[in-house]
DNA sequence: CGCAGGATATCCCAAATGGAGTAGAGTGCC
DNA sequence: GGCACTCTACTCCATTTGGGATATCCTGCG
């Protein structure tokens, strides 16, 4: 049977950086090209009907940005492996963009081959980072909590720990509201912080982060 | 300071039997009737007002049945201890009780004195049963799978199985749509499907009962 | 004293969830 | 061939959930 080629796509709103990286990964057989985008929506969009195997996505792009598209991207379903592709090297964009879900985050400053070859193991499931990135990530990961890193039990208010407990016993807000005696707005409320600051998107991601984090 | 008196609210279309209870109750000072009903409707909306400690529930009434009472009470929030009474031993009623968070099952023809000692078993946090009841509950449990009890993995379709597992994950009926290619509606039908057959009512549940049954 | 943080509560709004029913296609069994 | 089961997909509908904003009350800190 013919080899199998890993599709690709390609989200930049700048046609000659686009060009550029599809020639760049046409040099490699096993790598295919199946679709290029110049904005998020579109980007969004294409990606849902062709789900390819792997998104390059460009972290500055006009309207909604490269974050802002990842995030929509996740939230839509896109199981694609996700790659940052920037000239920044921002510390909060590659926070962002690890803990929203990308699968790497490379520099556009780094010697093709070298791109290339990051490509090829994205595409086999590895998490790629520029080497001046990972310094970036371990020193964010380090201080204390800046903001988004994973998010400690400790970091929550009493209340917000109670009820993340009450959450992990499977408890709708109503339930939880009149087990404490507050009115389930305010149950609510600490759900929206405690998911904050432990970065999760629901009250079931909060319970499954919780039995797994209480040993 | 003055002892705390457990509060107690019965629950029976039978003013007689009520009156007979309550005096029966009456002679055990660590106990106090604070409210009677003889409706559902009336006891759900009183047992969300007054949270008592424990909820006595005739399973036979007119309207809406002890059962449908004590499901109703505990998606309101109802947090306290309720006790079923009854003149049935039906195998299904008591199973049903039970799975919908019933905390006792005692029938009328018990001798009163057991009954009331009982009853301040209920109120210490014990699950109460009548002696009849225990080897019906023990029969139930033993044949194979007639419908509510507690549910294994293995009853569930490979499809049901798969989809618990990307919930436990924290996964949306969305995203596991697109995982595993299918329509979120289709998604929705196993979700539904496997929560019945595991007895639980929400996702959340789900994945909580997942994560502690793959160990 | 002023200010920050925590807990409470409310409003609005979009999306997700769960329950009920119907229905077609495929598969395996007796 | 008929029957049961599974997987798929849809409709309709009520409730829940999560996000944003705003506001009050209280407590602790400098």
């Amino acid at each position: 049977m013919t080899q199998e080629r890993a599709s690709i796509m390609l989200v930049d709103d700048h046609p000659l950086l686009r060009k550029g990286l599809k020639q760049l990964i046409s040099m490699e057989d096993s790598l295919e090209v199946i679709a290029e985008c110049s904005s998020g929506e579109e980007a969004i969009a294409r990606a849902l009907d062709l789900d390819p195997e792997l998104i390059i996505l460009d972290l500055n792009m006009q309207g909604i940005d490269g974050i802002e598209t990842l995030k929509r991207m996740r939230d839509e379903g896109v199981t694609s492996r996700i790659v940052m592709l920037t000239v920044s090297d921002a510390d909060d964009d590659v926070v962002a963009a690890i803990t929203n879900g990308a699968d790497g985050y490379l520099l556009k400053d780094m010697e093709p081959e070298q791109l290339l070859e990051q490509i090829m193991r994205a595409v086999d499931g590895k998490m790629v980072l520029s080497e001046a990135i990972t310094e970036v990530l371990a020193t964010a990961l380090r201080r204390p909590s800046v903001k988004q890193p994973p998010g400690k039990l400790e970091t929550l208010t009493n209340r917000e720990q109670e009820i993340l407990s009450l959450i992990a016993k499977g408890m709708s807000n109503k339930v939880i509201a009149r087990q404490l005696d507050i009115s389930d707005g305010t149950v609510k409320v600490h759900v929206k912080h405690l998911l904050k600051k432990l970065g999760l998107r629901s009250r079931v991601e909060a319970a499954v982060w919780m039995v797994h984090h209480e040993s």
